[in-house]
DNA sequence: ACAATAAAAGACCGTTCGGTTTATTTTTTT
DNA sequence: AAAAAAATAAACCGAACGGTCTTTTATTGT
C-alpha cells in the first residue's frame, strides 16, 4: 500500500465517527483536520472535496458493517444459529461508533443527496438479502417450514432493527432493541419444522 | 392572535418543509428568509436564534402528527378500525412533508442536541403510547385477548414504522411499507377474539 | 547518495454563516 | 389622530466555511 492510500485510509477512518455522529453537512474540514492532525493541504491532495471524503466514510461504514454482518453469518452452523448470531450483534451494545450508518446516512440523504441515498438503498437490500437468504437456506435444508416467506420476514427484521436502533439512540436505552430481537426470535421459532436434531 | 404571534407561527410553518428535509444544522438562515420572504431584522425580533425556530418546528411538527392520530384513533369505533386507521394513515403516501419528523429530528439529534432529543424521546413515547392504549382498550373490551402484550406491540409496531419510513423514504417506494403494514394487520388479527360482531 | 517525484504544510481566496444594531415602518393603544 | 409599542428592513460584524495554490518536506527508485 502506498502512501498516498495509507493516508486516504487514515483520513477516512478517523473523519467516519464524525461523520456518522454529527452528518455530512455537520461535518466542518476543521473537524476532519483536528482529527487527522492534517492541514488542508494535506487532506485535499488525497480527496477532491469534503464529498468524496463523506462517500468514502459511508464506504467504508457500510463495507465494515456488512463484513461483520456476513461473519456472524458464516459462523453460525444452521439458520437459527446464524440468524440468532446476527440478533445478538445488534442487540449488544453499538457495533459503530454513532450508530447504524444506513440509519445516518440513510435519514441525511434521502432529500439532499441522491448518490449517497442510493449507496444506502443498495446497503439496505443487501442486508435484507443476507437474512433472506438464511432463511431461504433453511427452508431448503428443511429446518424451516416453507409457510415462511423469506422475502417478506427480512423486510420485516430489517425495518425492526432500524427502527429499534433510531429508538435506542434517541432513548439510550436498549430495553425495546431486546424486547425486539425477542419478538423476532419468538416469530422465527413459530417457523422451525419440529425436527429431532435442534440444539439449545 | 397577536401580529407577533401570527409572524411566529408563520415563521415556524414556512420553516418546517425545510427543517425536516435538509436538517436543523444544514438549514441556513437564508433558507429561511428566503421562503419566509422576511429578512433576518424580522425573524430575529420573533426568535431568539436559529435554534429556537428548530425546536419550534420539531414541537409544530410532532405536535400536527400527534394531532392526526388522535383523530385516526377517535375515527375508529373498534380497537381494530382505530389501528387499521391508523395503519393506513402511514400506509398513505407520505403526510408530513420530508418524512416522519421524529426519524429525522431523533437521527440528527441524537449525537448532537440533547435538548431536541429529548423531545424526540417524548414523543416517541407517545406514539407507542398511543397504540398500547388502542390495544389495552380492546382487550379490556373483550375484542382482543389478553395474550396479546399491549407494550410488547406498541413497541414493535413503532420500531416497524420508522423502520419502513427510512426505507421508504431511501427506496423512494413503499412495497416494503406496505409490506410492513400488512405483517402489523396480520399479527394483530392473530390476536383478534372470535366474537361475532366483528366487521368487514 | 542523490535526483525525481510524491505528499503535506500553510497562507490565502471569496463566500456564507449566525447574529447584532440602528433606522424605519407598521400596529396597537389611548 | 397622537403617542407608544411592536415589527420589519437593511447595513454590518467577526468567524467559519469549502476550496486553491505555492512552498516546503518526505518518500521513493536508482
Amino acid at each position: 500500500m502506498t502512501k498516498a492510500e495509507q493516508t486516504k485510509q487514515f483520513i477516512i477512518e478517523k473523519s467516519a465517527p464524525i461523520v456518522n455522529k454529527k452528518g455530512m453537512a455537520a461535518t466542518s474540514l476543521t473537524d476532519i483536520m483536528d482529527a487527522t492532525r492534517l492541514t488542508k493541504g494535506g487532506i485535499y491532495g488525497n480527496f477532491g472535496s469534503k464529498d468524496d471524503i463523506c462517500q468514502a466514510v459511508f464506504t467504508h461504514l457500510s463495507g465494515q458493517l456488512a463484513a461483520l454482518l456476513d461473519q456472524r453469518v458464516s459462523k453460525g452452523r444452521s439458520a437459527k444459529e446464524k440468524l440468532y448470531s446476527v440478533l445478538s450483534f445488534y442487540e449488544g451494545r453499538e457495533q459503530v461508533e454513532g450508530g447504524c450508518p444506513l440509519l445516518n446516512f440513510g435519514v441525511e440523504a434521502d432529500d439532499t443527496h441522491p448518490v449517497v441515498r442510493d449507496m444506502v438503498k443498495r446497503a439496505i437490500l443487501n442486508a435484507e438479502r443476507r437474512i433472506a437468504s438464511v432463511v431461504q437456506a433453511g427452508i431448503t435444508s428443511g429446518e424451516v417450514v416453507a409457510g415462511l416467506d423469506a422475502e417478506a420476514f427480512s423486510v420485516k427484521v430489517v425495518a425492526l432493527l432500524e427502527g429499534a436502533m433510531l429508538i435506542r439512540r434517541v432513548m439510550r436505552d436498549n430495553t425495546q432493541m431486546r424486547m425486539v430481537v425477542a419478538a423476532i426470535k419468538s416469530e422465527f421459532e413459530r417457523h422451525l419444522t419440529a425436527s429431532p436434531a435442534s440444539d439449545s
